[in-house]
DNA sequence: TATCGTTATACTTATAAAAGCATAACGAAG
DNA sequence: CTTCGTTATGCTTTTATAAGTATAACGATA
């Protein structure tokens, strides 16, 4: 048995913006210093990908990526500082998170259901789908 | 800016079969004595009410209602021991992890996003679909 | 033994989300 | 001024999930 959590940003007006996905986007796009080299290393569409980063900033109010256009080798991205600075903190929150669940997951129902795993996943776009 | 948490059991081949969803069908049929009454109390489909029963109680691996069919009323449902301990413990690890994700939140994000106050959904079946 | 409202279940339809396709714009380098 | 691989977007297609329809079985009561 497994715990599945997921946390994610949202909108007021219940639009989630951030989760999971864009994390894990936007860490590969810091190391391939491009949008669509991460997509493909995490066999996402490129198109689906931009949507995210374009959704995320929008909600987030600032820009993620600092992104160039054309010239040698196509162009690119890399992250912003403020990119940087997010990607740096909700690594820190989901993993705190992550603990957090598995341990108050033992205290609620240890001796009633069977220890679970915590089985983290943004459920932000991005995920295999396999069904 | 809300925080969207949800939890739910799983199995360990990804199969989900409780969370936020179940657990307010089961509180209505606590309190109706029925399982359609409660479905449609909370505006579901008594099929579809059944199903997420029936799919938790095969997740869980132990019955969740006690059925009568049939008889004057024409039957009803109500809660096994089991079924209603589940509710107890499940309601209260809702509500630490409500807390525990806020305030998570307010220590690893103050100062650089806008606070947020968590926003719970099991996401898992029942919910209304605004779209 | 006819009635009534429930549980039980297969099958179909509708809706939402994800994924994919096609194509334009860009600009440094050869 | 051509090429290349990227960013940028609209539009279509596919898939997954939710919802709905129809119908059977049941059994205490009148």
């Amino acid at each position: 048995m497994k715990l599945r959590l997921t946390v994610s940003f949202q909108t007021d007006q219940g639009e989630r913006f951030f989760g999971e996905g864009p994390y894990r986007l936007l860490m590969g796009v810091e190391e391939l210093h491009s949008l669509r080299a991460s997509a493909q290393s995490m066999g996402m569409a490129y198109t689906k990908a931009f949507r995210m980063i374009k959704n995320a900033e929008a909600g987030l109010g600032f820009p993620l990526l600092e992104r160039s256009v054309g010239g040698k080798g196509g162009g690119g991205s890399t992250l912003t500082a403020r990119g940087k600075e997010l990607l740096r903190r909700y690594g820190a929150y989901r993993i705190s998170l992550d603990h957090m669940v598995e341990q108050l997951y033992q205290e609620c129902f240890s001796g009633f259901l069977p220890a679970a795993s915590s089985d983290y996943r943004g459920k932000e776009p991005g995920e295999n789908h396999s069904h």
